[in-house]
DNA sequence: AAACTTGTTGCAATCGATTGCAGGAATCGT
DNA sequence: ACGATTCCTGCAATCGATTGCAACAAGTTT
C-alpha cells in the first residue's frame, strides 16, 4: 500500500501522510499518531525507488570486481568473497545495501555504465585488472570511488591495498635467508597486484645476487598446475617457489607433490594472500598476509568520507609474512 | 547526461529520444541514427532509477541471510558465502545485479519492506533460522521468493535445501556402522534446518538402538568449543559427535584436541556441509556434503520461473556422505 | 478534389514519494 | 477589535524515463 492510498484513507493530503511518516516537526502530534497507527494498519511500505529517484540518493553502494584479465574467474575466489565478506558486514552495519556486480570489461565504458547508473551512492572496486586507464579516467569526475588494488605514483583514483612491492620482497627475502639459490616466481605477471609482487621479489633478488626466473601463467588452478607440472617435466626444479596468489600456491603444492618432490625439503613454497585455506592445506602455507579487516575497514571509511563530500587518500595495508611448513 | 538534455541538442522530444535509444520502431531511421551518434559522442546515459520506477521492474534480485539465531554472526561465514558465490555467478551471468543485505530481524515486518521496498524483483533468502512463521506470511502473497533451507508439510513457500533428515540418519547410520555406542549431537537445535539434522541422527539411532546426547549451544564458534570442553570437563566422553555444521565441528575438533583426545581413535567426529576447509582440516573432516553448486541453480531456476509468472515447486538436492580422517 | 492511409513526432499522463511556498485557522499582543 | 504571529495543511512542482493517444505532413486512392 502506498501514501496516495493511505492519504485517502485517513481524509488527508499524500504531503501530510509523507511528513507524518517520517517525523517532520510541522505535522500536528495529533494527526501524526492518527496517520502513524493507520500505516501500521494497512501495511504501509512507501517505495523506496521513488523516494530514492527524488531525494538522489539510494542507500546502496556498488560493489565490482572487474575481471579483465580472467574472463572465466568467478565470484567463488576465496580472496575476493573473504574480502566482500568483511566489506558487507561494514557496509551492513553502516545502514548501507549491496549491489553486487560482477562485470566483464569488453566495452569500453562499462564503469561509466556502473557509477551513471543513478543506483549507487558509491563504487567499491576490487582489483584494477586491466583497466587502469579507465579507472582513472571515471575517477577524474566521480568522487565516490574506491579501489583495492595497487597505487602508482600520480595516480588520481583512491586505491587501499597491501604493499606488494613490500610483500614480494618479503617473500624473497625470507627464502634466500634460508638459503635457497634457484627462487621461481609463478603467475601471471600483468595485473598490477602481481606486477608489484614480481617486482618486490626481484628486486630483493638482485640485491641478494641470487638469480630468480619466471613463469608466467594464467591464473587459474588448471592453468597453474599444468604450466608446473611442465616446468618441472623440463627438469628445472628450483628449490624456492613464490606463488602470486594463495590458490595459484595450491596448485604449485599439488604439481610437487605429483611430481614427487619433497615440501619444504627439496622446494619451497611460499604464497601470497593468506586466505583462510591457507593455515590449513598439508603442509600448511608460508605466505604474505594481507589484513582484509584491516582493509575493508579502510576502504569503507575512505568511500563514506567521500561520500559526505570530505577528502580522503589512499592508504596502504602493510604486508605481513606468515612462517608455516612449506616454506 | 540524461535524456532530456540530448532531446534539446538533437532538437526533439524526450519521448523522442526515448523511443530512439529503445529501437522503437515507428522513428525514423535517419533521425534514431542522429540520436544515437549524438547519445555516443555526449556520454548519455539513462538514470535506471527513473526507469525502473516507470516500468516497475529493477534487474536486481535481492539476497538476504536472515540471522534470528545468531545475532551476531557475520557475512563471513564461509557457508554462506560459499552459496553466494554460485548464486552471484549464475544471477550475473542472467543479467541480474544483486542487492545483498544483511537483516537481523527484530521489527516482525523486516521481510515485508525488503520485499515492498520496490528495488527488487525476486527475492532469494539463504536460511530460514527462526523466522519460518514470517517467510510463510509473505509467500502467501509474495510469489517470486526462493529460500534455502528446511521444507515442511503443507507449507506454502518455495524451498530449496538439502534433506536433512536424511542427512542426520546419515551421519548416525555412519558412525554406529562403525560400532560407535554413545553418539552426541551438538549444535543450535532451533532453526528448521539443523532441528531436522537433529530428528534424522535420532531417528536412525532409535532404529539402531543406541543411545543419544544432545548438547544444544549456540552456533558461534567460542560458544561451541566452550560447551563441548564443559561437557569433557563433567567426564562425558562421547565416542561420535554430529556437529550440527563444519564450522561447529571445527570448534569440536579443537575441543577434543585441547582435552588431549584422540580423533578418530577415541571419539569420532561428523560435520554437516563440506565447505572448502572441511578437506583441509587435521584430521580432514568427515561430512555430509550439501551440494551448493546444484543448490544454487535450483534456486536461480526456480526464481527465474516465479518472476516470470510461471509455477515452480520446491526440490531437494540430496545429501551426501563423504568419509574422511575424522570418523 | 475530397477522403483515406501511412509514417513520424510531440503532448501530457504516469510511476510514487518529497518539499517549497502559499494560505487558512487559531492564538497572541496591544 | 485589528494586525501580527504561529501552527498546520494542501497545492503543485520535481526527480527522469516511458508510452498511449492525438496531430500533422506526405503520399495514395477514388
Amino acid at each position: 500500500m502506498k501514501l496516495a492510498d493511505l492519504a485517502a484513507l485517513a481524509g488527508v493530503s499524500t504531503a501530510t501522510v509523507s511528513r507524518a511518516l517520517a517525523g517532520h516537526p510541522s505535522v500536528n502530534t495529533g494527526t501524526r499518531e492518527r496517520i502513524r497507527a493507520l500505516a501500521r494498519e494497512h501495511d504501509v511500505r512507501p517505495n523506496q525507488l521513488a523516494r530514492n529517484l527524488r531525494l538522489k540518493s539510494t542507500g546502496a553502494i556498488g560493489l565490482v570486481l572487474p575481471l579483465g584479465h580472467a574472463k572465466t574467474q568467478h565470484l567463488t575466489d576465496p580472496f575476493f568473497l573473504s574480502l566482500l565478506g568483511f566489506l558487507a558486514d561494514l557496509l551492513v552495519e553502516r545502514g548501507y545495501d549491496i549491489l553486487l556486480s560482477r562485470v566483464i570489461p569488453d566495452a569500453d565504458d562499462w564503469l561509466e555504465r556502473v557509477v551513471d547508473s543513478g543506483r549507487i551512492d558509491g563504487l567499491l572496486l576490487v582489483g584494477q585488472s586491466d583497466q587502469f586507464g579507465v579507472i582513472e579516467r571515471v575517477a577524474q569526475r566521480y568522487r565516490p570511488l574506491v579501489v583495492w588494488g595497487a597505487h602508482r605514483p600520480g595516480q588520481h583514483h583512491l586505491t587501499i591495498g597491501s604493499d606488494n612491492v613490500a610483500g614480494g620482497r618479503m617473500a624473497a627475502e625470507h627464502l634466500i635467508a634460508q638459503g635457497r639459490q634457484r627462487l621461481l616466481f609463478v603467475g601471471d605477471p600483468a595485473p598490477p597486484e602481481f606486477a608489484d609482487r614480481l617486482a618486490g621479489f626481484a628486486a630483493a633478488a638482485h640485491d641478494a645476487g641470487v638469480p630468480h626466473d619466471v613463469l608466467a601463467t594464467p591464473m587459474m588452478p588448471e592453468a597453474v598446475n599444468a604450466a608446473v607440472a611442465e616446468h618441472l617435466a623440463r627438469g628445472a626444479v628450483p628449490d624456492a617457489i613464490f606463488a602470486a596468489s594463495d590458490v595459484a600456491a595450491m596448485s604449485v603444492l599439488r604439481a610437487l607433490a605429483e611430481a614427487g618432490i619433497d615440501i619444504p625439503g627439496t622446494t619451497a613454497v611460499v604464497g601470497y594472500d593468506d586466505v583462510t585455506l591457507a593455515a590449513h592445506t598439508s603442509p600448511s602455507l608460508t605466505t604474505i598476509r594481507q589484513d582484509l579487516a584491516i582493509g575493508a575497514e579502510l576502504m569503507v571509511d575512505r568511500l563514506l568520507k567521500r561520500i559526505a563530500g570530505e577528502p580522503a587518500e589512499s592508504a596502504i595495508v602493510p604486508p605481513v609474512l606468515i612462517p608455516r611448513q612449506s616454506g
